[in-house]
DNA sequence: CGGAGACTTGACTCAAATCAATCGTAGTGG
DNA sequence: CCACTACGATTGATTTGAGTCAAGTCTCCG
């Protein structure tokens, strides 16, 4: 709390553009715990009493109902999760764990709200934030709603391929039965899709994935940018 | 142009909170325009120029991809949409078209993100409203990845069926293909949901849906406030 | 060496889409 | 006013996509 301006979280969009001061404000309340793997943060339902920002490690956002459970988005260091439940001072609708040893600076609710009135580059900021959260979930609706399974493993495999750079090969970063879960599917149901993708030009070794082929695999994915990319 | 305040728009709680001398700036060059029904309004994709508010009608917000076509989210009076394109300056997502005669106000975006930064009152309001829109679609995928599209449609019609306050029968809000593509459902599937909620009473003639057994419908549908209500 | 858990594989079931035909109704034009 | 049409809704038959259940394999790790 005395010397802990937690620099990771300074440089991030959503705190970038505020005065000195007004991050001092945010921050005095605010504290930094580490959790191991597979910890449990919040529980769907909960009162959303702190704005988590993940400095290191990473975090499934997942949710259950009638003994089911998905996961709805993984969180990758470095950014923030559960805003718009913060802001509406709401429940969270997800529910949240570790998958890693993770970082985490919890800063209370009620300062981000309050800060948000005195500061217009962070309000600026929450307001760019929080409209990219919400295109980014409009996508994952189209993409439940418009694909098969086996075209949405098809696309999640390309957009990985691209935003590493469209290496030879590279690694899953996800375990199979936490990405299954991401594109709403089972575990078996990924293993075949991972099979039948085999003639699409993709080569699966383990965790490591191979594009034998990504013109093929292109024709069969139609990736779009209003459904895959990450960013606009 | 000259004397239109837009009493409907003004009222809204997005536009509510500021000075009056901001909204005149804001609605400058706005303009109010009225739609005959089923007219396209917005392609996915092209440029996020214009916020749109609509005053009276409905509006269905869709997404194509590879030939397939999917009802996101059904717009009702006086609510904003695309709000979250315009605030990143980005192309929509969605496509949209009137589906009845409707009357929306456009307003430029480079105007709202201007208006943004000089009323407080405004930008909080925008945060609040962008924070609804995004837990808003949460529900939407967590609906969509966690349920059947029979517990789907129950859980719909026990929605609508609350929101009416309960009564003992009521019209439903949609044509039943467009319901059936809100539900990520075919029109024939839909059809066949109907008959077998039957057998949790539901009584269905036409438009018109009757709920004889609302404990033996909840006990199936399960609804939750972390899914189906509207607010909070 | 032995387990625990993740992944795979196969057989089967179930949910939902597709294809095809029919019915009903609102609207159109003669 | 009455066919005729168009389109949505329904129904049935069938196929396809995906989940379930049940073994089995592999790998990591104590």
């Amino acid at each position: 709390m005395s010397d802990s301006t937690f620099p990771e979280v300074r440089s991030l969009d959503l705190f970038a553009d505020m005065s000195d001061e007004n991050y001092a404000k945010l921050m005095r309340g605010a504290y930094l715990q580490t959790f191991p793997p597979h910890v449990d943060l919040i529980g769907e339902g909960e009162g959303a009493d702190f704005l988590h920002v993940l400095v290191s490690g990473a975090v499934d956002l997942f949710s259950s109902w009638n003994n089911r459970e998905t996961s709805v988005m993984i969180v990758k260091p470095v950014s923030t999760f559960i805003l718009a439940a913060t802001i509406r001072d709401a429940r969270y609708l997800m529910s949240a764990r570790t998958m890693e040893k993770s970082r985490i600076v919890m800063i209370p609710s009620q300062d981000v709200r309050a800060i948000f009135d005195l500061d217009a580059g962070f309000a600026r900021a929450v307001v760019v934030e929080l409209a990219a959260c919400y295109r980014s979930v409009v996508k994952t609706t189209k993409n439940l709603k418009l694909r098969t399974a086996l075209e949405r493993l098809a696309n999640y495999l390309l957009s990985r391929h691209r935003a590493y750079g469209a290496p030879a090969s590279f690694d899953l970063d996800l375990e199979k039965r936490q990405l299954a879960s991401v594109l709403g599917m089972t575990p078996e149901n990924l293993s075949r899709a991972f099979k039948a993708l085999q003639a699409y030009g993709v080569a699966v070794n383990g965790e490591k994935i191979e594009i034998t082929n990504p013109a093929l695999l292109q024709k069969f994915a139609k990736p779009t940018s209003l459904i895959d990319d990450d960013q606009t």
